[in-house]
DNA sequence: CGTCATGTTGAACCACGTCAACTAGAGTGG
DNA sequence: CCACTCTAGTTGACGTGGTTCAACATGACG
C-alpha cells in the first residue's frame, strides 16, 4: 500500500473503521493495509473511469475530490455523487460488470487501484471486511435516494443550501473540514450539473444564500457562517449519511 | 415459504435467479424457497414500512406494486423507485439499521417478511447467494443514479417517457409485460411525485406522450404504441438495468 | 500584457407551478 | 334504479422559478 500512509492513518482504513458496525480487529486493519494497491495521479477535470467500462479492479481515493456522472444524449451532464478521500466511488463494479455511470475528477487526485481479485480474496480471509464493504456500497444508495428528492422537490436555494449541508458534514466525519467550513473545489459549473440547474442560475442562488448571511464559497472554500440557519432553510435530516454518530441506540 | 408458490414459479427465487452471475444450484435454490416468510397483505396506498423504522426483518413483494418514497419538511412526496413483485425493496435494512426512506404500497400487495436473521443463516451455508444478493442492491442503486439523471436532466415529456420505457422494461424482465403493454395501477398523483412534477402537468404531459401516438394509459393499463419512438425521445439505454440480457459479453 | 477559464449581469422567454372550477366514474346506500 | 359521495382526472387563466442568450468582468497564468 502507499507508503506514505500508516495504517491509523490511511484513508480507506479510517472510512471503512468509520462505518463498519463492528470494531476492527487488528488483523483486519492488517489485511485492509496490506490490500496491494497501485497509485495512480490525475490532473482536475480528467476521466477516472468511464460509462461502459468493464473494469477487472476498484480504486479508493486517497487524495482529491471526484464525482461520478452520467450525460445524456441531448449533451447535458449530471452528477450524481461527489466522492471525498477514503470513498470508493467504483465498488459496485465487483458485482456490475458493465460500468452505467463515468468518474471523473474534480481536482487533482491521487487514487489507488485495487484488483477485484485481490478484494475478493480479502473477502475470504476476513468475511465481516465483506459485510462493511457491502454497508459502505448502501450507503452509497441512501445517498442517492436523497438526491433525487433534493433534485426533484426542492427549489434552488434550498437544494443548493442542501447540498453544502452534507458536504460539509461528511467532510467533517473525515476530518476535512472545521468549524463548518471546508475546502470545495468545484467550480459552478460543476454545481449547476450537481443540482440539477444552469450555471447562470447557480450563480445568482448562490449570491441569495451569501447575502443572506447563511454561507460564502470562493477561491474553492466553503464557509458557513450560520449552520442553524442552513440546516434549517434545507430541511437537512443527516440520518441518511448513516454516520454512527446519528444511527446510535 | 408461501404454499401458493412451486420453487421454479416463486418471484423471489426467480428474481435472484435472474440477476445472479452464476447459475444456482438446486441447493441454492432450495434453500432460497426454505426461507422462513410469514405472508401479510396490505390494501393499496398503505405503509409496508416507515422512515426512521428499525426493522428486524426484510420483505420481499410476492404480489402488486409498491414504492419507496420520503417526505420533505415542507410536506412534498418524493417516490424514488418503484418495485414490482420478486423485489426485496428494504434489502439494505440488512446492514442500514436505521431506514431513510418509506416504503408503501400502490397497488393491493402481499408481501413475505424474512427475518436477518435468517438472511444472514442462509448467507453462511450458502456464501455465493451473499454475493448475488448484494447485486440485488446494486442493481437498486444502479435505478437510482438514472433517475437523478431523468429528474435532473430531462424535461417532463422526456422524462416521462424515459420512465415508462423503464418500467416496460423491468416488466417484461419478469414476465408481466407482453407487446409493450403492462398493468401500472398508479394514479397522477404517484406518477407526479415520482417525477418531480405536479399532477396537473403530469395531466398533461401525459396528453402530449398520448397525441403523439406514442403511448396510451388508462385504467390502470400502460400500452405503448410506438416503443421505437418512445426509447428514441426518452434517450433510453436499458444498460442501467443491469439485466443480463444487456450485459452479455 | 494577452489569453483563457470562470464568474457575473441583464433582458426576454418558457416550462412548469398554482389556483380553482369542473367532469367522469366507481362505489354505496336507499 | 337513482341520488349521494368520493376520488381521480381534466381544463383554463395566470404567476413564477429557472433557462437562454449574449455581453462583460475578473483573475490566474505564462
Amino acid at each position: 500500500m502507499a507508503a506514505s500512509f500508516q495504517p491509523d492513518t490511511h484513508p480507506f482504513v479510517r472510512k471503512v473503521e468509520s462505518i463498519a458496525l463492528f470494531t476492527l480487529s487488528a488483523d483486519e486493519k492488517a489485511a485492509l493495509f496490506a490490500l496491494p494497491m497501485q497509485v495512480a495521479d490525475f490532473g482536475p477535470r480528467q476521466d477516472i473511469v468511464r460509462e461502459h467500462d468493464r473494469p477487472s479492479q476498484c480504486f479508493t481515493l486517497l487524495k482529491g475530490f471526484a464525482c461520478l456522472y452520467k450525460s445524456t444524449p441531448a449533451g447535458m451532464r449530471q452528477i450524481m455523487a461527489y466522492h471525498v478521500p477514503g470513498d470508493m466511488p467504483d465498488l459496485q463494479s465487483l458485482h456490475l460488470k458493465v460500468l452505467d455511470n463515468g468518474i471523473a475528477t474534480v481536482s487533482p487526485c491521487r487514487i489507488g487501484l485495487v484488483q477485484h481479485e485481490a478484494v475478493r480474496a480479502l473477502f475470504r480471509t476476513h468475511p465481516r471486511l465483506a459485510d462493511a464493504f457491502w454497508r459502505l456500497t448502501l450507503i452509497d444508495a441512501a445517498l442517492l435516494r436523497e438526491w433525487i428528492v433534493n433534485i426533484g422537490r426542492r427549489h434552488a436555494y434550498t437544494r443548493m443550501a442542501h447540498l453544502f449541508c452534507e458536504l460539509v458534514t461528511r467532510l467533517e466525519a473525515v476530518g476535512l473540514a472545521q468549524d463548518h467550513a471546508c475546502d470545495l473545489p468545484m467550480t459552478q459549473t460543476e454545481l449547476a450539473d450537481a443540482l440539477g440547474l444552469t450555471t447562470v442560475h447557480v450563480n445568482r442562488t448562490l449570491q441569495e444564500l451569501r447575502s443572506a448571511g447563511l454561507v460564502t464559497l470562493r477561491g474553492g472554500r466553503l464557509t458557513v457562517n450560520d449552520w442553524e440557519g442552513l440546516t434549517a432553510i434545507a430541511g437537512f435530516d443527516p440520518i441518511y449519511l448513516h454516520l454512527k454518530q446519528f444511527e446510535a441506540s
